[in-house]
DNA sequence: CTGAAAGCGCTTACAG
DNA sequence: CTGAAAGCGCTTACAG
């Protein structure tokens, strides 16, 4: 018996004796369970939303878990059920805009309690890296915002029934559902302004070669000019989304005799480098001499330094809506792909001339 | 016999006929193993870098991982050994220099064949709850870039042996690694830079409340202004980090009869509202009526709207000292905390006189 | 509603 | 170097 192994009495001091440093590590169902006395089953249901377990249990095993300080691993459940991880595909690190929409989609992600797999596909690594990558963690839907469209990224997550939403890019080859703006009707909004104030020689400077931003914008830009008659027009492309990008094109631009008196930027930190060149590096006024459009609204647009005229994307609103349909397509696998449109307004401040009454 | 099984001659059609759709889902190391006709203890083994198998063994696994398209399960892979995850707990998402930050960040962590959970602590999720999701996650190492040190956070980790890297943030109470720079000298910098060039009342701009990075920056500031003699000298906080606050904060300065005449910000994007403020809202010169210097080189300060004179933070190195540290403690637990100090260095832009000589 | 048992896809001592 | 087997921590039919 073992009672009888003690030859002394209890004392207090073998009560007070260090538990072999109690160590705290490990704590898995199985410990909960035992503390509980329950199964591990119910203390698995207890944790699952959608499973059938009474409140008395629940009651037992909360208390058991929160005595031991336990936490489900991720990891263990991601196995069997969802990882509650989602992929966000980013290539854009120069441009502003992209750190607030980061901030909106970690925060909308978590809000649905799960957690943001960010992954950067700017440098090193290739498309067929960023596939591996997504694949391997099994994430449960990915967001795509990506300048150019990885589509050997997106079809290795179909083959996988891995849900993606594309944000802020048009895709007429991808089945993907996308979020964007309508970026041929941004193009002619922004030929419009700088021709109803008066502008004669407007020019675009692009961004990333082949992006459907730049490709779009710019048609519907030099659509909508030819449209109105305009023939004198001048396009030039920054390669990049960044001030320095935006700067370098505007100096190419005024390079030649024949130069530019307006200009729309596809988007507004390429905007502000160019409106720089314009004022500090050419000499020239903005918007007298030169009248400046960009696209996106991002804080700086509205800084007094800059003052600039912009096509606003709600990029709070996008993002909602992109984990919107993200988590629509994660509950119901056969949902269609869809394309959804939000509009864009025009937002007029200094750096265009105020239209001309007709 | 099978081939009797079959009362007609084999054709070439019952061989093109479908293979029951060829489901390719669920290729696991089961499968791997079948194919290439070796135990699935080989194939785990082949896929470890610091397993023992032969060349030959490799061959065999490879051609058959790649004719099935096998991707490893990092989940299931993560319940033994290690996710490979590492956690970035941030709330900045105001001041641009951390987009770049990120950049660099995920781009090192990929590098080393890990991925990033970026965790949103800027908004509704409390520390407590960033704490829930980073032990959840198992991540194996964490970097929290926060504004104010989430001690709570660092203590659960700690508590895991969960390894911990303290991102641009003194603190003298954790016990975690920290790289940052030395903010106190940072401070006084600025304060000789300020005096050198004539100017005599000069003002301290901070950011969010009890940060170490505004305390330090302050004190080193102060104390030098005072060790030099300066007598007159101005403090406000901004409460954030971002354009607006540095704009706020500057016009609350000068809202009263004693104003300044130079003005240090705890960071460039406050620097770079203030700026905007003084010139455009107040109708003063810069670097004549006031001077201004910033912290941390953001690429906004060599703007031409702003040149920026500042104190430049190294951040690409700092965050691969980060990483790199973040590394070592993985690898080996028992290594002791340490503090790791980068030098900043003075920028000299326009938006301060030049010194005075003496 | 609850428990026992099998299984998720991998890794890792343990023998050979 | 290689294979059989146990186990990582959870979930989920299947009975009761």
């Amino acid at each position: 018996m073992e009672s009888s192994s003690s030859a002394n009495p209890p004392t207090t001091d073998s009560k007070t004796e260090p538990k072999k440093a109690k160590v705290a590590d490990k704590i898995t169902v199985t410990e909960v369970a035992a503390e509980a006395g329950v199964s591990i089953s119910a203390v698995s249901r207890a944790f699952n939303p959608n499973a059938s377990c009474s409140e008395k249990m629940k009651q037992k095993v909360f208390a058991a878990a929160d005595k031991l300080d336990y936490r489900p691993n991720r990891l263990a459940r991601g196995l069997k059920s969802n990882s509650s991880l989602i992929g966000i595909l980013m290539t854009d690190f120069e441009n502003p805009a992209y750190l607030s929409i980061l901030d909106d989609f970690t925060t909308a992600i978590q809000q649905r309690n799960c957690h943001s797999l960010l992954i950067n596909a700017s440098q090193q690594m290739s498309i067929a890296e960023a596939v591996e990558l997504v694949m391997q963690y099994h994430v449960d839907g990915l967001i795509v915002t990506s300048a150019t469209l990885p589509q050997a990224l997106i079809d290795a997550c179909q083959a996988q029934n891995t849900p993606v939403v594309i944000f802020g890019r048009h895709s007429a080859e991808s089945i993907a559902t996308v979020v964007c703006s309508d970026n041929v009707a941004n193009g002619r909004m922004a030929a419009d302004l700088l021709l109803d104030a008066g502008y004669q020689r407007p020019a675009f400077v692009g961004g990333t070669v082949a992006a459907s931003t730049t490709t779009d914008r710019q048609r519907g830009f030099i659509g909508r000019l030819i449209e109105r008659g305009c023939e004198h027009w001048f396009c030039v492309e920054g390669g990049r989304h960044s001030y320095d990008a935006g700067f370098d094109a505007t100096c190419k631009l005024f390079n030649s005799a024949d130069k530019p008196d307006s200009i729309f930027y596809v988007d507004d930190i390429m905007a502000c480098g160019g409106m720089d060149a314009i004022r500090y590096e050419l000499g020239l006024r903005v918007p007298e001499d030169i009248g400046v459009i960009g696209v996106d609204d991002i804080r700086l647009a509205h800084s007094r330094a800059y003052s600039l005229t912009t096509i606003r994307q709600p990029f709070t609103d996008m993002v909602n809506t992109t984990v919107e349909a993200l988590f629509e397509h994660i509950q119901d696998p056969t949902l269609e792909a869809r394309q959804i449109t939000v509009p864009c307004s025009l937002i007029t401040r200094n750096s265009t001339r105020a239209a001309k009454k007709n």
